[in-house]
DNA sequence: ACACTCCTTCACTGATCTGTATACCTTGGC
DNA sequence: GCCAAGGTATACAGATCAGTGAAGGAGTGT
């Protein structure tokens, strides 16, 4: 997808991600999105079209760097049985450079039309990884992998919104994952 | 809180809700607000001072609505241990008439700025869920209440997050939390 | 020589944003 | 009678919003 981008239009995704995830996306304005990427408006336009179309391309390029992250954990598993919650692991690496929750989450927050590209790319996102949950468990030999993978997903989504709080719940949730997958194996 | 309002400033509040939640904070003008709720927008700014000061009360509000409805469901509890799992059912009720997930966390997701008056409510809500998650657990005498409550928080976080996805994790959560419950007592 | 892509410059539209100024009306309490 | 409080009406400031129009420069391939 980013091959596709020129070298302006690179830029300016870069810069898009930077400021929609560190500031809002209502809040920021193409205007800001163009002055820091070092662009005109008008190179942004003649690029993306819209505002709307530029948050979309954002969500993607950043949903296709975590997927890769998280599949990267997953490879770096010997154990079938450590691979179902490597996704925990990705995790932890990547809240400590994102500190402001789920990009995804609070794109849904700010755009409850339910016509918005971003929505799409979003849904998109959540499905992949519950179905690489319940593929990893079903590798693993889990029972019951759909259940699992779907009370895995709630984990993942609910140590991800509790981020930007003080309240230090990552490590708990990488702990209950884990008895929950050692207990899914134990009864099969 | 809301008995110091005004007539005129319950109306506001009232539309504030209801347009913040559905349609975003950034998003909704305050002039949208004033017109809704069947008022000057000098008298909004002459009864809140600020967009920023009635965000705060707007959350204030809701979470006031929010935690009886919770405390409702735990006094409806006759066994402690189903006390514990309460709030879930809460949540379950309060998901009905509001699908586009926890109005705080999207607030926090569209206010990325620390020092707004919204943040301290959006904090105190959850760390009072919190520990009551834990003085629930200690009276039903659940093994190790802090961990459980940080765990059943997690939970609750998580199937908030995932609800206006098309992913159906609610029931899911649930039973989760009543396994994890029991599995606490079972151990004590 | 020609065309095409990429990008720039810059002015501009029309709407919308938060917040303020001024002046007036009405109601209840003392 | 008087005054304060709550509210109305209207107009406005100054900034910012998404998005467009028109023209041209620079590089590349043919």
């Amino acid at each position: 997808m980013q091959e596709s981008l020129t070298p302006a239009g690179r830029r300016i995704v870069a810069a898009a991600e930077e400021l929609f995830y560190t500031r809002g996306i209502t809040a920021v304005g193409v205007d800001l999105v163009a002055e820091r990427s070092g662009v005109t408006k008008r190179t942004l336009y003649n690029r993306f079209g819209s505002k709307d179309r530029l948050v979309a391309v954002y969500l993607t390029q950043r949903d296709e760097r975590w997927r890769a992250l998280v599949l990267a954990a997953v490879d770096r598993c010997d154990e079938p049985l450590d691979a179902v919650t490597a996704p925990f692991d990705a995790l932890t690496t990547w809240s400590e450079t994102n500190e402001r929750g789920c990009a995804f989450v609070n794109a849904l927050a700010e755009l409850p039309d339910p016509e918005h590209p971003a929505r799409a790319v979003v849904v998109d996102q959540k499905r992949w990884l519950r179905d690489l949950f319940a593929e990893l468990a079903t590798t693993a030999g889990c029972a019951e992998p759909g259940v699992l993978a779907d009370r895995l997903l709630v984990l993942h989504e609910g140590a991800l919104a509790t981020q930007p709080l003080p309240l230090e719940t990552l490590a708990v949730t990488c702990e209950l994952a884990r008895e929950l997958v050692r207990a899914a194996t134990r009864h099969s």
